[in-house]
DNA sequence: GCGCGTTCCTGACCTATGTTACGGTGCCGT
DNA sequence: ACGGCACCGTAACATAGGTCAGGAACGCGC
């Protein structure tokens, strides 16, 4: 089975199948984590990259109230902290949503890797661009859509980057989410995200139970959310 | 008078004086807008990258339901668009919230300067992880912090970075934002936007008019706010 | 198989923020 | 110097979402 930052960066750019090799032969340190463990925290100065292999994580900031803001999930073929080649310590933390798979690939590796393959470097590149994007998407999400609404997008969202993964199967995919995990993530409290689940329930757009998620009909949930996926970036570039 | 970008980046990194002529040569293209322009708009493929010189931008998306979320203010020093190396289209709008003049630098120049420079290289890089950092704790802002400070918080990052660039006197700086934007970047109306303000200003944190902002303790202002200017990187790397 | 922790679910109640609608004020163009 | 427009301010009222408090169901370790 091909690794996951492989399969992503194919449905931007063209790799060849030594381009894939040399992705493969960076993954010698592969470690392996419980749920629920920290992977680095706000202030860390980490010496190595981790790529996600298997597996969920996610990018969380402990606010000075001690509220929790989930700033994106992970999946594999994400790389969770391209940020340190620059910045000085990291300014928020990543766990782990689920056991997960993880690849170690320290620093110089990667540098040596886009020195010297263009394409990679443009992959990469556009990865954190993407994230970036997503971010974006996320604040207008947050800001100007409704719980109802906020909660159908971001569904959306996941099964479509989970399918260019290949981790879909029709309309139903593993989510290792709890309810506060979306609360947290969406600006909201889990009470009102369980009001809203079931309202999505009952709208018929989502059936759900105890970490399997299925979406009917994914056609007609993204009408509804009018979900743009413009800004993940998926097509090909032409040109 | 140095130019802005040059400022910036000396927070960061240490620029030489040729480092500082090189930026400066880049900006031949100048332009002048006026307040309420677009520079660039959701779909464009745009074959310049513009730096704002003088006046303010924002970043901003309208929601299929007409909704404007804005995702970012460009100061002097910002570049608007460092995605269009990899991206196909952009995924927002780039308005103008003040008249402004902007350079217009072709990719190609970019492109040379960044080959040849690693240290200019690498502040490119830095700002555009910052700029991604401070779209983190934006949303981490409007996720989990009530409209009173919400609206305390940004008028924090904002001083602090109007400070990097020489754009405050004291606690004293312009501000060209109306109550409507306020409210459309952070998730709120202006209605409550006016409600929070004055409260502001009752609690002795702000004065304003007319676009001018007045915070007469700042100290006080993070303090309340819990302001952590950490996701701004702006302290000089070490090591 | 029992106990305990986690997650889900629910209901009554509360409040921050939105909505609507309007009047005031200063500024800009002519 | 006048009219119009953009912005600010405010009041009465409506509601989405938060809070608190608990109970039910499941899953895991012993």
């Amino acid at each position: 089975m091909t690794n996951p930052l492989a399969l992503k960066l194919k449905s931007v750019v063209d790799l060849t199948d030594a381009d894939q090799t040399r992705i493969e032969e960076m993954l010698t340190d592969v470690r392996t984590f419980k749920a629920k463990q920290d992977l680095i925290k706000e202030g860390d100065r980490p010496e190595v990259v981790f790529l996600v292999l298997k597996g969920w994580a996610y990018r969380y900031k402990i606010l000075p109230d001690g509220g929790r803001q989930i700033m994106a999930y992970l999946l594999p073929g994400d790389l969770c902290d391209p940020h340190i080649f620059i910045l000085k310590e990291m300014d928020h933390s990543i766990g782990l949503l689920s056991d997960a798979k993880v690849a170690a690939i320290p620093k110089a590796a990667i540098i040596a890797m886009t020195d010297e393959n263009p394409r990679l470097a443009r992959g990469l590149w556009w990865s954190t661009l993407v994230d970036e994007g997503t971010l974006r998407e996320w604040l207008a999400n947050m800001g100007r859509r409704d719980a109802h609404d906020r909660i159908a997008h971001l569904l959306a969202e996941l099964w479509l980057r989970l399918k260019t993964v290949g981790m879909t199967d029709g309309g139903r995919f593993e989510l290792p989410l709890t309810q506060e995990i979306f609360a947290d993530t969406m600006g909201l409290t889990s009470v009102h995200v369980n009001r809203m689940l079931q309202q999505l329930r009952d709208d018929g757009l989502v059936e759900w139970e105890r970490g399997r998620m299925c979406i009917p009909d994914v056609q007609r949930l993204m009408k509804v959310t009018r979900f743009e996926s413009n800004y993940l970036h998926l097509q090909r570039r032409t040109g």
